[in-house]
DNA sequence: AGCATAAACGAACAATTGTTCGAATGCTAC
DNA sequence: GTAGCATTCGAACAATTGTTCGTTTATGCT
């Protein structure tokens, strides 16, 4: 029973008509899609990725993608400096953007420039994702607009007061007035 | 006319339901995500959030996600230390997750633990894309399969002899053996 | 061989699909 | 007011939808 490879197959079929149309396809296109000549064999084959966690089917019949099918396979963790051991079979499940954002209405992007929180891992060119909130606390990296324009700090408190401080020795705390502080950075990504 | 207004009340509608649902909704569907109680309305309504860049069609008639309905408002850059202007009214369009990773097929996760590539902005914890393929030149951050597991390091090249080096002085050089090494990082992302 | 199961097929079903039309309603500017 | 435009409505169209059924072909196992 070779039914498990192609299934498999047929997920990497899906998955580049999905990327392709931003859609799933119904039936008669999954038909064509797997090179089938008959929409109940189409549907049979639906059935089976769906068992496989590829798929789901709305109340309405209509075909969904299920987060197996975005799989990117996580092999595991690396540690330390020196390496150890992962589950290279492991694979687990992240919907990048859905985990990067998570109310994205409140959500906006900026781009660094500059080094200041280079000690926090945040480097020039680095995309940054910050919610627009009042709900931040001390140790929090938050997006402050200040009289010369954004900057990027850790929110430290001495006593009553909250001041600003880069990650990088070379700067000096600010120290914020009423409203500055725009939001909270939730999330950072970069691209080679 | 404040058409402007409501067609971007939709969008948020829109996304909502794309969100929930992982597809977009058909005409009558729409209808009832709009308030509307007729289907030829919402079919007017649905060419209007075309028009405004929101979705688009296939050529079956469905609607399609266009950029537009996930745009992240790209505020500006931060600018060194000390901030820069930046021009709030530009938005731009990302797609984080396909922004992340070129070829799916080829791409694997990693959790990075330790403080070897610190230097490099990479810390513990962070999330690790890397594409396996042998495409790699010195400067890359690759992932390398040694005796003890998982490494990441920067390739770097003496003479004619590769090696790998931490972003950490801490680390010692590697002398990698052939074929050790899986692939090259493309991208990184980190959640607070 | 023979049996059992899995997969594909073609025909048919009612329901839903996207779309078009003409008529009503609302709104803004004169 | 009235003229113009944007929006909504309800009805109707042919086409496509997901699904079911009974039958046929392929595959694996003993």
């Amino acid at each position: 029973m070779e039914s498990k490879a192609v299934t498999e197959s047929r997920r990497g079929k899906l998955l580049s008509f999905y990327r392709k149309n931003r859609r799933m396809p119904n039936i008669t296109e999954m038909m064509d899609l797997f090179g089938l000549s008959s929409r109940s064999s189409a549907f049979y084959a639906s059935e089976r990725l769906i068992e496989e966690g590829y798929a789901n089917k709305d109340r309405t019949g209509k075909l969904v993608p299920a987060p197996g099918l975005f799989r990117v396979p996580l092999l595991g963790h690396i540690r330390a400096g020196f390496a150890a051991p992962a589950e290279e079979e492991l694979a687990d499940t992240v919907t990048i953007g859905d985990y990067l954002i998570d109310d994205p209405n409140a959500s906006y992007l900026l781009q660094v420039e500059g080094d200041s929180m280079q000690d926090a891992g945040i480097q020039s060119g680095d995309m940054v994702v910050f919610e627009r909130s009042q709900r931040f606390k001390p140790g929090d990296i938050v997006v402050a607009l200040t009289e010369d324009g954004y900057t990027l700090k850790y929110l430290r408190k001495k006593g009553q007061t909250f001041f600003l401080e880069a990650a990088n020795d070379r700067y000096p705390d600010i120290h914020p007035k009423e409203g500055e502080i725009l939001g909270r950075v939730t999330s950072t990504f970069r691209k080679y």
